[in-house]
DNA sequence: TATTGTTATACTCTATAACTATA
DNA sequence: TATAGTTATAGAGTATAACAATA
């Protein structure tokens, strides 16, 4: 019970590094699938680095959300993730189903709730920031140089694909 | 009315970009939640230039893979995506049912499917490849100079994650 | 005994649509 | 009339487990 054998968020199998043999035509040359073999690597280390907790990347960032944010609003929350109204609730339902969150009645606004991590869930959050903080840095430290400049290209591109200049 | 006002496959509700006001902790610093904005960001694009098709990237690059390998074996088909084999079936279902591809026995194991796309599923790769390609290429020409430099960052990054130092 | 693929099942992540309550 | 959240439903994308057929 304690250590899940069977890890509940599922990750991809495997890495999705070049077969050798295999011809992937122009996917290689795309820079949409580079950056979704990167993606599909980190996320794998995301689970290697969490593996004694059931937490995703989608739960990991709400957790940090909530922490830095007390009284966030659910669909501040699902704004800030990307994601549909009913996602946030969603994700939220696991949080407090896992007494890692509560939901407050929202001062202001009595339609909406204000989010607060319990203590249970900052104590968990201090054990997952150590142990992301930790592979995220030893990946950039392995990056060298390139690093920071990757991590600079990466939030531009992401400007310059939510507001493509041909559209 | 030819557009499918009901999008199939579901693409993120919106961009996860910095919301103002928002305090991101941790997250901001890590090269990981900036991979993927990115990569939330390029997914919403790859939706919008594909949206009048039924068609998600793993569906995208399974057509690409299947047509540049004919005879491509599922299990191989899912190595390549880092799926599971129970994952590579259900794409090439997927495949079969919209008739773009099609199993044919393989000569050399009677175990084994060969896939090969259909007359239909190359026409069909005809527009997406291009579709595709076109966004690409304008996203790279946007980026100017760093765009090779942060495409060979990207498959770095993919090589060092997958085979962590520590481990 | 190991491998290729299938069947059955399950869970995350995401959505749409219709709804309630409040603003 | 618009907004915050809920309920119900659905589908893509993953997985595990047990199985059959073949190597």
């Amino acid at each position: 019970m304690s250590k899940p054998d069977t890890p509940k968020a599922m990750p991809p199998e495997g890495p999705m590094l070049p077969v050798p043999g295999l011809d992937y035509g122009l996917l290689d040359g795309l820079l949409g699938y580079a950056l979704r073999r990167a993606q599909n690597a980190l996320y794998l280390d995301f689970y290697r680095a969490t593996a004694e907790w059931d937490i995703s990347p989608p739960r990991f960032a709400a957790l940090v959300l909530i922490a830095r944010n007390p009284g966030l609003r659910q669909g501040l929350l699902g704004q800030a993730m990307g994601l549909h109204r009913s996602g946030a609730l969603r994700l939220t339902d696991w949080l407090t189903a896992q007494g890692y969150a509560e939901r407050r009645d929202a001062p202001d606004d009595a339609r909406a709730w204000g989010l607060y991590l319990t203590p249970v869930g900052k104590r968990l959050l201090v054990k997952l920031e150590a142990a992301v903080a930790t592979h995220d840095r030893a990946l950039i430290q392995a990056l060298g140089d390139q690093g920071p400049t990757l991590k600079a290209g990466l939030e531009r591109l992401a400007r310059i694909a939510t507001a493509p200049p041909t559209d």
